[in-house]
DNA sequence: TTTCATTTGTTCGTATGTATT
DNA sequence: CAATACATACGAACAAATGAA
């Protein structure tokens, strides 16, 4: 199951909204492993061609939505499957 | 002292890159001379009055330029003379 | 060998300013 | 005016490597 590179190219919504649903896609198709850690956000930032702020922005729904875990001054980490929501 | 007191005040710019003109200042004018460390990052922020990130992205600019030579757990060399472009 | 201090490397948290829509 | 997005800047904490004791 491979999901497909990011590009928000025209389509609409929201930068950071589509950037989170394309890292949602790849934690729920295992291609991002729980317990591992998440690129950092300045690296999330440069792969996904966005600011900071924005990859922060994203890496924050994820967290709300329970995905992901972030550990100051660590990292950020994907959820065991168990513990995510749904 | 040849070079003048580093003085961000209202000067237009960023703080990073006025650090770094006056590191470079201090390099061409031979205060700080080739083969010896510079203070480290931490020092520098200090004594310029910046932030750890501020004082890591002056010293970058300047590897950039091949006036430094920095060494993990080591410190920040001021590159040779002869081994600097231009 | 182990311990410790020093220094660079990395990361998240936060705030602010600017430009664009 | 408000929301989005980008960049700079500061702070705090942890990790890793080096070297000396």
């Amino acid at each position: 199951m491979v999901v497909p590179d990011f590009d928000p190219g025209d389509t609409p919504g929201y930068v950071y909204e589509m950037m989170a649903e394309h890292l949602a896609a790849r934690i729920e198709a295992g291609e991002l492993e729980p317990n591992t850690p998440l690129p950092s956000e300045r690296r999330l930032a440069q792969e996904y061609g966005v600011s900071l702020g924005t990859a922060r922005h994203a890496t924050r729904l994820l967290r709300y939505r329970g995905l992901v875990v972030t550990i100051r001054s660590k990292g950020t980490y994907i959820a065991d499957r168990r513990a995510r929501p749904q």
